[in-house]
DNA sequence: CCCGCCTGTTTACAATTCGTTTATATCACA
DNA sequence: TGTGATATAAACGAATTGTAAACAGGCGGG
């Protein structure tokens, strides 16, 4: 969840962006000048920082000038002022972008979340799935026992990482080969049983008495 | 040396724009249709891309799309079309900003270079990799092992560097090719093989048994 | 202007890994 | 206890990767 603080005096417009934002599942907190802005980011930490200029006691150039001095948080200017001067004053003050009112909603929410995606990345959320003393990274497409490496051959590590998605369920065989080795696969379900072994002997302390890759008697295989 | 890419069928226009570019020491290529665009992402890497939307073979919302299917560089659509809608198409594509026409020069040239500040850093900070006795300086484009400076080559280094941003991550071959050639680049895989190899003659202690560059079978190669 | 060096790409071949099958042993349930 | 299901071990072939060397293009120095 991403924290937003929007820096604006004008309360309506400001609660407005907050309900557009928040309903996109934004996290959002409200400052209505330079000081209460600063007492915020403070205390807490945001992934985004949307300024006014025009502000009671200052502009919004100054706490981002300020800002930057200590964080490369991204920052938005949406200002009434729009001029290009301003605008150059804007982005010299370290902001990456800069939107003059009035402007749509929609836009402002496009562009909040093109910089996320720019910023925090394509969304690409890393998974990790732990049993045992063993961590499967599944985007990073590692794996660790005990702290140290573990190297899994193409195979393996698919079927490991079917079992780790469907961690606790028993999955049948037929459904395992079809995930792993494609749906029209025709292995003979021999193979299965071998990569699973081998998958035990790199993982299990004891492969012969698995603790953690259990067969499902006539079933299949399950992962606890 | 940052290079940028325009894609604009208004060559007096591109022309123009080029020439600021290139006076703050931006390096630019200019294509004049979609064709143009593509061929040239085929053989260099760039690492902003400036696009029109009307095109006279296609659309740079096309473009776009077709791009970010490979590749994360920072795009900015600059077009006459300045319809919210328009706008709303361009950053779903996966754009980074848009910017209406007629805009001044001042105002691109500020937000390419914010764009440039938010994708490839603040600049001063130096960014460092280590494993093993080898230190990777991102920033500075230098390499030593045990102390001693290493000489890498262009692609050796951008080799290096796409995979110490990912340290620990198995990366695809695909996407390595794509982040070290270009986007679109058509290099056999062979030609990745054999820079590895390179790497690891210069980086590893025993290049046969290699300890950090690590191949992922049918997948990629990992640093560790 | 020519030459040699450096870089990058491709090619050909060697070495290795992986996945599958087969064969045999062991296990679980009725 | 018997029988089908699963575990274990080993072997083979195919596909992938490693290696070395040749070739081409660009650049700078003489």
């Amino acid at each position: 969840m991403k924290r937003i603080l929007i820096v604006d005096d004008d309360r309506a417009l400001s609660d407005i962006m907050r309900d557009m934002l928040e309903n996109y599942e934004y996290e959002v907190e409200q400052a209505g000048s330079v000081d209460e802005a600063f007492t915020l980011l403070t205390d807490k930490k945001f992934e985004m920082v949307l300024l006014d200029i025009n502000l009671p006691d200052g502009t919004g150039f100054d706490v981002c000038t300020e800002l930057r001095r200590v964080s490369a948080v991204p920052v938005i200017f949406a200002s009434a002022r729009s001029s290009l001067d301003d605008k150059v004053t804007g982005f010299e003050a370290g902001a990456d972008d800069y939107l003059p009112k009035p402007y749509s909603l929609k836009e402002l929410l496009v562009r909040v979340n093109a910089l996320m995606r720019r910023t925090y990345g394509m969304g690409e959320k890393e998974e990790q799935v732990c049993f045992g003393d063993v961590c499967v990274n599944l985007s990073a497409r590692n794996v660790t026992k005990g702290g140290q490496p573990v190297n899994l051959s193409l195979k393996e590590f698919d079927l490991l990482a079917y079992l780790c998605r469907n961690k606790g369920v028993a999955v049948e065989k037929d459904k395992l080969i079809s995930e792993v080795w494609g749906a029209f696969s025709e292995v003979e379900a021999s193979t299965l049983t071998v990569h699973i072994r081998w998958l035990r002997e790199k993982l299990e302390d004891t492969p012969s008495k698995p603790e953690h890759i259990k067969t499902v008697f006539k079933v299949g295989y399950k992962l606890e």
